[in-house]
DNA sequence: CGATCTTCTGAATTTGGGTTCAACAAGTGC
DNA sequence: GCACTTGTTGAACCCAAATTCAGAAGATCG
């Protein structure tokens, strides 16, 4: 019955079981769960990771690095900041209230007062989205398309601060904050920031 | 050994109780955790409250009216606008990455996403913040001392979006973010979108 | 094809928490 | 100071989940 499996694809499979386990069940997701969703016995589960906690944090590590690939290759190739800028902010928000990775990062949120791990990873998170915005705020200055109201990494945060908020409003879905109207309120903000006019008609494809 | 205490009297203590309990456990507070932090034993809480989700809902709606309650009386019987928003940026932020208030509310952000009855609270609590913050700016502007960028409602949603979203980044234990860069970075926004310098030396007595 | 390693199951065992309830202690009314 | 109500305990019980482990089922290699 056994396949071939490497340890490593194993651990792959479990941790990706793991993710689904958590979105269903919240942090607190029972071993049996999380076996359940792999098919396999509990038992099992534990030979590979004896203790849960260091799967659930690599399966948290893991939704964190795809939510974050999945920006930067959204703009990669494309080479004008205000595209880049608008196309930065879409994709930071969740698609809309169903959204897999953005709902495992709002559960996140709250384990982070309390666990440091979960706190370190979040922190990172957070500024290695400002550092993309930094990138893109800095080449549309110098280009001289963006005359920007303060420093890059003010306006950086407060753009992550913006995504984060109303990722968590969407996520307890607010009757008229969805995917567009976010949009509009953290690209209000972007306008002001750069003083570019940002046109909203540019197709994300 | 029991004391004189009135049905709603002891269910407020069992209120107080489940607080704490949360704060130190997380949403999935075990109810012998909640009597141990009462000082009780698990059947004595049942007593008073058959269903543990009935009391921790009640614990965490308790938690916001404190919270809300706390900034509002924080800025009644002052008249300048531009104090009363320096003064609303600064209740709206947790005052470390201890504050009880603001971790309570991070822990809900979480199971907001699963739970409609908590998605509904956090979703009235940030509709009551932005009102608040719609007041402040729509009187400001009807005295000529705020040139406002936009609706009110826009600028508004964006102030409480920021608060929230710095306040999971304390509660992380950001190492640059504190109550007074996270404040700094909020004040540059309410700045350009109100035209107002909002000098940050106002006490906030 | 036989020896051995890896992976996993199934059953047994332990643990921990929820639920129930008889009994009791402490107030309350009369 | 007797009868009743309220609040609480502690023990019994139940169930679900974690843990452990002998051994089966493949895979791997000689």
């Amino acid at each position: 019955m056994t396949r071939p499996k490497r340890r490593v694809e194993r651990r792959a499979d479990l941790v990706e079981a793991a993710r689904k386990a958590m979105l269903e069940h919240g942090a607190s997701v029972r071993l049996n769960q999380v076996a359940e969703q792999a098919g396999l016995t509990s038992g099992a589960v534990l030979y590979h990771y004896p203790d849960l906690q260091d799967l659930l944090l690599d399966a948290n590590r893991a939704g964190m690095e795809r939510f974050y690939d999945m920006r930067v290759r959204a703009i990669e190739g494309i080479a004008d900041p205000a595209r880049r800028l608008i196309i930065t902010i879409a994709t930071g928000l969740p698609v809309d209230s169903e959204d897999d990775d953005v709902r495992l990062l709002c559960e996140l949120g709250g384990a982070a007062a309390r666990s440091t791990v979960y706190a370190a990873l979040l922190t990172s998170l957070f500024d290695r989205q400002v550092a993309m915005y930094q990138v893109i705020l800095e080449s549309g200055s110098a280009q001289g398309v963006f005359a920007l109201s303060g420093s890059s990494l003010l306006i950086a945060r407060n753009l992550v601060a913006l995504e984060d908020a109303y990722g968590y409003r969407m996520m307890a879905r607010h009757p008229t904050i969805d995917h567009a109207a976010a949009s509009r309120l953290i690209l209000d903000y972007a306008r002001l920031a750069t003083g570019h006019p940002l046109p909203i008609d540019v197709e994300v494809g």
